[in-house]
DNA sequence: AAATCCTACAACCGCTTCTAG
DNA sequence: CCTAGAAGCGGTTGTAGGATT
């Protein structure tokens, strides 16, 4: 276990030390920012005592040390808003994590790889199967598109109420994403009070996300462990007479569409 | 029993955004 | 304003350990 691992060749010549943290390293890191407080990275790692990073001491903290953190499974109610934050803003992650108390981005964006990336085993015959049913979703899509004849298939109503100022409407337009093959998630299942929401569209299925959905997970009330962190609450969803039948997500290998948001 | 494959997730890297001076 | 350094973000990689062959 010991030995000389490739990182520690890189760390030697960058004078830092990489990799997985111990035991005792986790203990200093711990103890200096209880006393010292968060912040000020690159000095934390010095006075520690620590041969890290300013940057990998952060990281450390942020995502393993940092008092109220969670532990343990993401629970289906988690999984629930992460789905649908994630259909709002998409790779948004600590964007969305803001909304999960004791997530961590780097967990939610874990998550979610893990549990909705695409299957990409799937035979050449199943994907010769679903390219040829993209074309005729994506003809549905752009006709339904156009009978609405806006971008506008939800308009949300977001409150911030340590800002009320800030009330925000929140409009999700769906485009057809520029991103790479591996970005290509889907969700397998998802129930919510025994409505299923989200349904296996991650072989040849479209999820048509019913409006319903939307006043049941959203209201959210957070009560975030750490009194430095915000707490939101999103108390009141309202929806346009304009506004299409619901979501409709569709994914594919070459082309898929993908939940984008823009705040105005 | 060993080799190989697979999954989950911690940690890194490069880039962007923020902030203090 | 401008700029440099710090903090933050998201994509990606490395790897431990479990499953499968």
């Amino acid at each position: 276990m010991m030995g000389m691992m490739s990182w520690e060749v890189g760390a030697a010549e960058q004078g830092w030390r990489k990799g997985p943290w111990t035991p005792e390293e986790d203990k200093l890191l711990n103890e200096y920012v209880n006393l010292h407080g968060e912040g000020r990275w690159s000095s934390v790692a010095r006075s520690a005592g620590l041969n890290r990073s300013g940057k990998s001491c952060r990281l450390r903290w942020v995502n393993y040390l940092r008092p109220g953190l969670k532990r343990g499974q993401i629970t289906p109610q988690e999984e629930g808003i992460i789905i649908e934050l994630h259909a709002l803003w998409g790779n948004k992650w600590s964007t969305i994590a803001r909304y999960l108390p004791g997530r961590t981005d780097n967990e939610i964006k874990n998550y979610w790889r893990t549990h909705f990336k695409k299957r990409e085993k799937s035979s050449h015959k199943q994907e010769k199967r679903k390219a040829q049913l993209l074309k005729l979703k994506q003809q549905q899509e752009n006709m339904s598109r156009v009978s609405s004849h806006a971008d506008t298939d939800k308009l949300l109503k977001v409150t911030d109420q340590e800002n009320p100022e800030n009330q925000q409407n929140i409009t999700v337009t769906m485009h057809p994403s520029t991103s790479t093959v591996e970005d290509h998630y889907s969700p397998i299942m998802y129930h919510h009070d025994n409505n299923i929401i989200a349904s296996n569209w991650s072989s040849d299925q479209y999820c048509v996300v019913d409006e319903g959905l939307w006043g049941g997970l959203w209201n959210l009330d957070d009560h975030p462990q750490n009194d430095h962190v915000d707490t939101y609450h999103i108390n009141k969803i309202t929806t346009t007479q304009t506004q299409a039948t619901g979501f409709t997500f569709g994914g594919d290998s070459n082309n898929f569409y993908n939940a984008g948001g823009h705040i105005f």
